[in-house]
DNA sequence: GTCTATATGTAGATAGAC
DNA sequence: GTCTATCTACATATAGAC
């Protein structure tokens, strides 16, 4: 041995082919997870659609509760990172209301969910699992409560009086709100009875900072 | 032979054992499905649960699939009959506010839930699974959105210059609250840094009655 | 109707050649 | 890193005795 190395450290860097064959499994989980649940999910499904064989799905993804993991966690920071940034730039425009809370919140990720890439789409049904399920509680915990808790600041800065968990109730609501709208356009075009019905972001918005500040002021009588 | 059946008629009443074990074996697996979805749920959970042998889970409900459908469908009728006398009841007593109508929407469900009977809370889940998941549309379509129509109905009535997709946006957001509500009070509690928070009724439809109305406003402009 | 034993398929994971 | 072949486990469903 000419060098020591740590248990965990790399001896060398990935080659090119073994990075894209990583993102396209990455991708293809992402897919399949989105589309049948984790447990309904197979490994060879997702090999077949990323054109892996399957052994190289284990061998880069670990088991698939790893996978699952590391496909929620992929895009968990970016996003965390984009409504951080967009509730700075908006707090050094002026005080806040919680239009504009709720916006910070929501914009980054529909816009991204609108944008050129549909992986997003398929993302957000991933968040709404996690999101619904205690069996993921530790994912929610770690990846998207510390930003939720962020955002109920500001609007707990807002309304001084009211509890915490008042905040906590409508905050639920609005991001379950969010997660339909991303979710469940087929659901709102069945019951509209036509197939061009969509949600708009400015819509939402609005349902959801009337909702809350309708909550607060309930609770602050 | 002395008697003509046809072939789906049963040649005779089921015995109370077989009662009995037929609806142990529905309430175990309202309470697996539930708690692990159709795919992670297993048939061996249910019948060891239910405390019957494995054989007479499919001997009684059929199929993983046919069974789920059922369990279903067992109190989706109830539950409809309720929401519907509730409105026509709530109807008899004057004119009818947006908060009236969701009103009648939700208190049976959730007077169910928090009643005596806890399988609802369970059913609650499964709810939230068939509205969420595209693969159960013609469930939702079935057994939930006749009533979901109704309902929406009379909103349309309130607001007869708005499109009825408006109205199914709202709509929609609300039942996504309403589930939040049934399903997530673990993550409220867990935002709100507190055990005991606990959403109320009032909130919740306090939360979709301001949303409702102030979505509709935005389209009425 | 009830229960045991089993048929049949398929899942996740890995061993080992290249 | 890549890929094939396979191991092991467990799933659903059913056949058939009682």
């Amino acid at each position: 041995m000419t060098k020591k190395t740590t248990a965990k450290q790399r001896l060398r860097a990935p080659s090119k082919r073994s990075l894209a064959s990583r993102s396209r499994i990455l991708d293809a989980a992402e897919t399949v997870f989105a589309r049948d649940g984790f447990e309904g999910a197979k490994v060879r499904d997702i090999a077949a659609l990323a054109e892996v064989p399957l052994g190289l799905v284990n061998h880069h993804g670990g088991s698939k509760e790893a996978l699952f993991r590391e496909v929620v966690e992929r895009r968990a920071e970016e996003l965390a990172r984009l409504r951080l940034e967009a509730l700075a730039q908006a707090k050094g425009q002026g005080a806040l209301d919680l239009t504009a809370i709720l916006g910070c919140f929501f914009r980054p990720y529909l816009a991204k969910a609108a944008g050129s890439d549909p992986q997003w789409l398929a993302y957000a049904r991933l968040v709404a699992m996690v999101s619904a399920d205690p069996a993921w509680a530790d994912v929610s915990t770690d990846l998207f409560d510390p930003t939720a808790q962020r955002f109920m600041d500001e609007i707990c800065a807002l309304y001084p009086k009211v509890s915490r968990a008042v905040v906590a109730e409508g905050f639920v609501y609005s991001v379950a709100a969010l997660l339909a709208f991303l979710t469940s356009e087929w659901r709102i075009a069945a019951l509209a009875s036509q197939s061009d019905a969509q949600g708009s972001v400015e819509g939402l918005v609005a349902f959801c900072a009337a909702g809350c500040a309708a909550r607060i002021a309930q609770a602050e009588t």
